[in-house]
This record gives C-alpha cells, sequence and structure tokens, in this order.
DNA sequence: TTATTTAATGCAACTTAGTTGCAAATATAA
DNA sequence: TTATATTTGCAACTAAGTTGCATTAAATAA
C-alpha cells in the first residue's frame, strides 16, 4: 500500500519556487528565498519527495552540487532528464537545455535507469 | 611561471591504482586500497593534482559522490571527458563506455569547457 | 464541525565529503 | 651534498546531507 502525500505549505512554497525560477536552484538557494519559512532539513525531505513524485528533476553539477528544476515536458513525454543541462562557470547559473537532447546507442546489454548530462562552461549572458 | 610537480610515491601509487582499475575509483575506495600509505588529506590532493596534470578523469556520479578514472584516449584526443560513463545501481561500479560519444549541438552563445555525461542503470554483469 | 489518523515538521545530533593553515619531511636541481 | 620549493601529516574546520524522536498539522471520517 502507497504512502499518501500531503500538500503542505512548504511543499507548496518550495515547488512555487522552483516552477517560476527559469534555472536550477540549489538547497541553499531555496533556503535563502523561503526566508524562514521552514526548517532546512524539511527543505531536504520536500525535495526528496518533489523529486519522487516527478514534480521535479535532480541535476547534479560537476562539482557534485545537486540542483533542482521544474518538469517542463514531462506532461507529454516520460519523466526522464535526456536533455542537456548547463552550468555557467562564471555566474553560476544552473539551466536546462530542454532542446538540446543528445543521441548515443547504450549497449543492448546495459540498462537505463536515469541520466545525468551537464555541460560547465560560459553562458550567452556572461560570454556578451 | 609554472609550478614544478613531483613524482612523490603517494602519486605513483595512487596513478597506478588507478590505471590497473578497470573501473573508476572513490576517494573512500582508493585510501582503503592504499591502505595507510598516506593521510587521505593527501589523497584529496593527490587526485586532485593528477586532473590538473590531466592523467585521470573527475566523474561525478548521478548522486555526487566524485569517482576517478584513468585517461585512456587522451594521448592522442583532446583531453576531454566526452564519453558516456555508467553506473550500475546494484554493484555501484562506475566504468568509462569510451566508444559511446553522444552527439548534440550547443548554441553557438555557449563556451563548452567541461562535459560530464553520466547514465545510472544495470549493468551487464548484474542484469545477467 | 469535531475527532481521528498518519504524514510532515522542527530540533538536535550525527555522518560524510572535502578544505585550509602550518610546521615538518622529501624530491629535485645545482 | 646542499639549497629550495613542493608535498605531506595533522588538527581543525566548512559544507552537504541524514536520522531519531517528540510535536504539529493535513486529510479524512464521524
Amino acid at each position: 500500500m502507497q504512502k499518501k502525500t500531503r500538500n503542505t505549505t512548504a511543499k507548496q512554497e518550495i515547488l512555487k519556487l522552483i516552477a517560476n525560477a527559469g534555472q536550477a536552484l540549489s538547497h541553499v538557494e531555496i533556503q535563502q528565498q523561503l526566508n524562514n519559512l521552514c526548517d532546512r532539513v524539511t527543505i531536504y525531505r520536500v525535495l526528496n519527495r518533489l523529486v519522487e513524485e516527478q514534480k521535479i528533476h535532480k541535476i547534479v553539477n560537476t562539482d557534485g552540487v545537486v540542483n533542482y528544476a521544474a518538469c517542463h515536458d514531462c506532461e507529454h513525454h516520460h519523466h526522464n532528464d535526456n536533455h542537456v543541462h548547463f552550468s555557467c562557470t562564471i555566474c553560476k547559473s544552473v539551466t536546462c537545455l530542454d532542446n538540446i537532447i543528445p543521441t548515443f546507442q547504450l549497449p543492448a546489454d546495459y540498462l537505463m535507469q536515469e541520466m545525468n548530462f551537464m555541460i560547465a562552461g560560459i553562458c550567452p549572458n556572461c560570454k556578451a
């Protein structure tokens, strides 16, 4: 029997933040913007729940820091982070390049469950 | 003026370990296999040096854990981790799929410096 | 509306990963 | 063999994330 999940204030606010962000947010950024709405442990737990419920994506940066982004195409397509993520080494922003989907051929004897395509470099804003 | 780097015992042993491993190793795994040859801080520092010297690759797993692998094609090609890495969710092994190189088109206004392509799933060994 | 139940929260304490400063040790070149 | 600059060990620290447990608060039933 599956555990029922609740629509709490913390969850609503965190999801709203991520959905309106335009770029992926780290735990620290979310905590700062929440302005003491809830404990930092709660943020961790809410983020994990949202990932499980497939409402947000978890993106691991090239330095190991985790960021979270809203799901855009997951209504239509399968929930899978199959596009490229870009991490700017100057302004530190992490964004989803939703349209850039790499093609590759995984050997048949491998089973794919999850993918994380991360590119670090300089974003258009900082390059200009 | 560039700092001259030394060929110390710790560096030799760590590079040997990684080169002979057949799979990517984490800091913890390296520390265990080194059997108190040196301090854990030294391992961190040696690993960073080896990455800077482009003797090994740094691979970030889907859970944020960092692994290190020997460079195979970097003699001939540019030093760039442009192939797919595979992380088995069962046996926890991290391997380089040297031949699987994704193709994608990054918009011209982005500048790429580094990439990390990670796929998590079940490896041939564990699937069998 | 109130009572019941179970998920979610807050807090404190903890683990794990990695970093820093500094004195001592050691590889390299002269 | 000596000089010098890199590397190491140690202790202490930061940052990221987890866990246990008592309390709070959604959601549902009465």
